[in-house]
DNA sequence: GCAACTTATTGTTGGACCACAATGGGAGTC
DNA sequence: GACTCCCATTGTGGTCCAACAATAAGTTGC
């Protein structure tokens, strides 16, 4: 019994010698293993019990960093193998949003308004900059959209025209935070989509964005898409319709 | 020792019979929970003891749900007086952005245009709905700078110009994405304000700014705003030093 | 009014058990 | 003898428990 709070009070010195949590801490542990032993997605961690011992904390406090770890999507835990690390980035994002929506409903409309600035801002370098061919490209993402045989495809395919325009901005932050943003915006195609499900209605629009990019007409582009975004918002539950709540 | 296993079956089953995991059941019980009492940010949530018995999970597994819901944001940990429903969806982005993003690979000049668009991008919200309250207070921001004593309080003070400019939009993903990337900027504004440190010239061209915005100027904000940022990319130097980090 | 004490709560630890999957060895078969 | 199948062993995550430490709110004594 003397041992163990012996042993409880050593680690406790060594926690406030090290950081402000001991999960935390463990957290930062186990991430800058991950990074010193350059793991890929695939690869495997050692076990709770190993990280408990390179941690210095308990399996308790190793499986709460690693609960965090995971909230992120970093790793999925495999039974008999050990927290796989993973890309489960999506699936992450996902739920964080979830969780959120509940208590604000502004962030769709949030993310909403985060795009319009992105996408109309980059007007301007686009039609400077942009190929002939990378809009012709453009508008044979666009013509994928009526062909989608189901809701899904087609808000990713509507994506894929809206990631697509992105890259064309030469901006590697951007293409980044979209690529980490897909999930929430796919997810708000797709209610917007099952709310109005006219494939042809939003081809057509993104076929008058490609038209002003053909014409190098940076007013008409950014009134185009600043109206399509704008036009997208409107069908999102963002209004308390339900009485309920 | 017997009575041990005994209750660890007996949860064990009662798991299996209602989810697919303890901690994710113990989770929705308590997001359910503060759905049902209706509890807003600030209130608090009853005991771990007191989880434990309403989830029929024992406190570990409550803590390892609490600790999602934590990584969420949704939820603050106050020794003595329980969990805080917390408003930390900022924190809780920020640090989703740096577990997923890794700013560090993009250059200075991607992100300098990624401010641009934002910055030119947030014009018209700004030139429509700003008070000229908040037109005045950023007019003091402003001041500040030259009041400077050192680079970096230089620079500091010019970020909180700009950041103050962000808030004006109004839009929280904008908001949280500068304050994850504050570190970066800070760091760009630094190296501007050591090769060309004339604070006044960097207030004058805020001042513009501002009065494009009294004026209620798009044209002439977009264009000032524009040319504020590219003439701080000059200065930058071409490759960013990686080896710093 | 302030300081010391009490107490209730989170933070952390070590130990235990269960379910499950992989592994390997042994028995049986060709 | 080699191959196959079955089953025990083993190791891992998942869960639970009981205890102690740290902390801060509340209480009491002066």
């Amino acid at each position: 019994m003397s041992e163990n709070s012996q042993v409880a009070r050593d680690n406790v010195v060594a926690r406030r010698a090290g950081g402000s949590s001991a999960v935390d801490a463990a957290a930062g542990r186990i991430l800058d293993l991950i990074r010193a032993r350059r793991l890929n997605v695939g690869d495997v961690l050692p076990t709770e019990r190993e990280l408990s011992e390179i941690t210095g904390a308990s399996r308790n406090t190793v499986r709460e960093a690693l609960r965090t770890i995971r909230t992120y999507g970093l790793i999925e835990p495999k039974p008999r193998v050990g927290a796989v690390l993973a890309d489960g980035q999506s699936i992450a994002i996902q739920n964080f949003f979830a969780a959120h929506m509940d208590v604000s409903r502004s962030s769709f409309a949030d993310i909403q308004g985060f795009r319009r600035i992105i996408e109309v801002g980059i007007g301007d370098h686009i039609v400077l900059n942009a190929t002939n061919e990378q809009i012709e490209a453009l508008d044979e993402i666009n013509a994928r959209i009526v062909d989608s045989r189901s809701i899904e495809e087609a808000a990713e395919n509507d994506f894929n025209f809206h990631m697509a325009l992105v890259g064309l901005a030469d901006n590697r932050m951007l293409t980044d935070m979209y690529s980490f943003l897909s999930p929430v915006i796919l997810r708000i195609m797709t209610i917007g989509k099952e709310m109005r499900p006219v494939l042809a209605d939003t081809r057509a629009a993104h076929g008058e964005i490609i038209a002003a990019l053909r014409a190098r007409d940076r007013l008409a582009y950014a009134y185009l898409m600043s109206r399509h975004l704008d036009f997208a918002l409107r069908f999102l539950p963002e209004e308390p319709a339900s009485e309920s709540d």
